[in-house]
DNA sequence: TCCATATTTCCAATATGATGGAAATATGGA
DNA sequence: TCCATATTTCCATCATATTGGAAATATGGA
């Protein structure tokens, strides 16, 4: 993962609004869950929430498909591994027996597995 | 870790200056680095390191300690921990094989052993 | 005491981000 | 085609964050 793809991430997550979206969304898992419903949810405005998603989805921690009328969000897994992964990055440069098998195990997460990968169409 | 100090500390590493800083000092590990120092590796000016070291430090993400003339800053791993399990909290509700270990193993690099700890006056 | 080094604080200018109302677009059903 | 639902886009206002210069504070050594 870049630096700036880093920083636009963890911006997008350091604000009140959005971190309670994204781990809403990480909690509903794969399945993903409706912008109106995160509305109703959140108790957010229509165009507030909107923007919200427009951020945490350029920042590439969401993604979204069109299901009927509604369009459900759900949290991108491996992005969100990628984004803790460099965050451990060369901690410790790699020396203490702490942080360098938290760093693997973090890296390995990022393919989450089926379990945690957005449902395919198929 | 309560959503607010989650959002300080995200928004606090959502700035490329700081998100800089921040991975020099997990790399640098506990002995941590002069502010001095970081400048000169970063090419920032003085005052405005000593704000971005300033948020850092409220998000409780780094600490620091004076010696000699210098003030030492390093990184605060058990926060740093802290964060990354909040970020996993809940994961998929918990039901997925995957993302319940991620979370259990984050958890218990929150106390990352001695090696991780800053050094002690002792 | 006086000076050099190290870091922080103060302040003003600028830039960026957040919010809410209203209108616009897209989908599915009658 | 017309209407209701779902979501986004546009826009103006307001708040907050960032930056850089200059001065202030703190420490250690001569």
């Amino acid at each position: 993962m870049e630096s700036k793809a880093a920083v636009a991430s963890l911006s997008a997550l350091g604000h009140e609004g959005r971190l309670t979206i994204f781990r809403l969304l990480v909690k509903a898992g794969p399945a993903g869950v409706a912008a109106g419903e995160i509305a109703r949810r959140l108790d957010s405005l229509p165009n507030t929430l909107s923007a919200n998603l427009n951020v945490l989805s350029h920042a590439g921690l969401i993604v979204s498909r069109r299901e009927g009328r509604s369009i459900l969000y759900s949290a991108d897994f491996a992005a969100m591994s990628a984004l803790l992964g460099f965050l451990m990055e060369d901690c410790c440069d790699g020396a203490p027996e702490i942080c360098a098998p938290l760093g693997d195990i973090v890296a390995k997460a990022a393919d989450c597995g089926p379990a945690c990968q957005p449902a395919r169409p198929s």
